[in-house]
DNA sequence: TTGTACGCGTTATCAT
DNA sequence: ATGATAACGCGTACAA
């Protein structure tokens, strides 16, 4: 019934179209019909009409395999993400996916996800060693960092969320440091003197960035902050739940996680340990999921954008991909948020 | 460095190799190259590691692009996501996906996203007309779904997350009837008869499938279920807090939620109310995730394995699309958990 | 076993 | 303004 009726030789119901039916179809030659349908060339405004008008009545959509090898571009971008194993880091790495594919939705591509651990290049090799995609999203940076380097080496466009040392790569970051510099610095004009920072691996730069912002701050007012409560490479839920006895035992004013996920097991220790907040202890986290709503106490917390971070990214990808020279560091707006856990 | 000091014409840094340059620098022809790369067609075993060793030393991976028009394949699959609000619906099908991706990435397919809501088609429509993938995943089902039509009617390889009406399509699912007909059945079992039913839209096949597993077990029973009791358009926060007030009016033994969006709004009016669970009285959840994870109490829930779901799906589909002809509906394990809540 | 020649569906260059 | 024709890089019957 779907069928149309016109068309190929009859018992040959395979209606696969193609540039050359359509320009049989109406008389003229398939390079018009291209010209038509892309908008490149000359081409008189009458017959430019009548073949956007047929291809739209007749469904038909050009072979994408075709344009590529055609024009050495695949309308795909890619976006890696990391293995994550916890519940409350998922969040931020699939709202940016989301926003990343609304812009690449909005542009005619498609996007592409790659799942894989720092360790692990070969996804990446196989996809840009075949030439998959045009660009590539890199949803978090290290130190130093494997992707970064094979793909300047590859030559394959790219930017990362998460700031990079190398000022040639295309970045789109929150000020991560200076967000958190200035929520200590609050903190500070709260009276709290004594915050400890409970972190996890320091090779991501988002977690250098963090921890550089809270030094900072002590060194704004002078201050020298006790090297004795920061942890720095809590990786489970039970490294920090001792971190947490410890501290206790140190007498803190405050507790600064670095993410959600310390944030989480803090909170839940001391849950345990029935320690009140604030009352006993204040605690705030350098970042916020819609997680910590879950939590009987508000949190005090940043606040990043993380759908528009992802739009950002993908915006920037196809301007630099499309040779609109887009500017190498795009840095996006924080919220502090001030709770009821540093009252 | 990293050049290859042999190759092309001085001057010509782009190094994208094709079977061409391998062909010419081994002495052989292209079609022998392409034969030893894809396995197909006889050929000397002897050359056949030559050219092997060559592209693996060199660094050759074949474009895709010309691939995928010469075959008419692209080894591109897409997976649907639905444009969800909720933190707590997203780990769902982000698991999903991951499981997903991992057996596409070792099949040597990528895996493209697409969101969008059920009343949008044309996303779906151009990646579909384009042939841009050669088979897709539905991760969500619906009683009257335009995706299936849709791809029925295109001849697109697809297989859905989820019941589908229509034997003939490749479905992956739990059994949601079957696994909340058990659960109810156990609930019975610990003397709870006034069993309350809380749910959202019954668009969605898993919510008609969960639904049904409850009445048959009351049916089981020869007992009728209280329709004072069952709400089955629940869509908002609000909704589910004044359905829970009006139920906690009816005496029920037990309140029975469609997923966690349910369960998480029912635990925490409830804990408003300061209404004591399991004291004053119990819930059970259809689905869990690990958000649940978060509260004070453990929930009694129905369990299912989301990665492995993810996983049977793209395995499912790659055997349609290679012609190895799976049957038509794979049931996957469920595990009912009994926990504090139903105490 | 290996090479030749053509096709896949589009874009781009050059005529007309 | 439009039409022929040659790439694009690979697979594959067919020939040798």
């Amino acid at each position: 019934m779907a069928q149309t009726s016109k068309g190929n030789h009859p018992g040959e119901s395979k209606e696969i179209m193609t540039i050359h039916d359509v320009a049989r179809e109406l008389g003229v030659s398939a390079s018009t019909v291209s010209r038509a349908i892309s908008g490149k060339g000359r081409i008189g405004e009458a017959t430019r009409q009548r073949v956007l008008a047929f291809i739209n009545d007749n469904q038909f959509h050009p072979n994408a395999a075709a344009k590529s090898l055609a024009q050495s571009r695949t309308f795909n971008l890619a976006i890696v993400m990391p293995e994550v194993k916890d519940l409350v880091d998922m969040p931020f790495f699939h709202t940016c996916m989301h926003g990343a594919e609304e812009v690449a939705q909005s542009n005619d591509y498609d996007l592409l996800v790659v799942t894989t651990d720092w360790s692990n290049l070969h996804p990446l090799e196989r996809m840009v060693g075949n030439r998959k995609v045009d660009g590539i999203i890199l949803t978090r940076t290290y130190e130093n960092d494997p992707f970064v380097a094979y793909l300047k080496e590859a030559r394959m466009p790219f930017v990362t969320v998460g700031r990079c040392y190398d000022p040639k790569v295309l970045q789109v970051d929150h000020d991560n440091a200076g967000a958190c510099r200035e929520l200590v610095t609050i903190l500070f004009g709260r009276g709290l003197d004594r915050i400890a920072y409970l972190g996890g691996s320091m090779d991501q730069m988002v977690n250098l960035d963090r921890y550089m912002g809270y030094r900072q701050a002590y060194e704004a007012y002078r201050r020298k902050p006790d090297e004795e409560i920061i942890y720095k490479t809590l990786q489970n839920t039970a490294q920090i739940a001792s971190a947490v006895d410890e501290i206790l035992r140190k007498k803190v004013d405050c507790i600064l996680c670095q993410d959600d996920f310390i944030c989480d097991g803090v909170v839940r220790h001391l849950g345990e340990r029935g320690v009140k907040i604030p009352e006993q202890i204040r605690i705030a986290s350098c970042h916020h999921s819609r997680m910590l709503d879950n939590y009987p106490i508000t949190i005090t917390s940043l606040k990043f954008d993380t759908m528009e971070i992802g739009r950002k990214a993908c915006q920037v990808l196809l301007d630099e991909i499309e040779g609109r020279k887009p500017k190498r560091l795009t840095m996006l707006d924080y919220e502090i948020s001030l709770k009821e856990s540093t009252k």
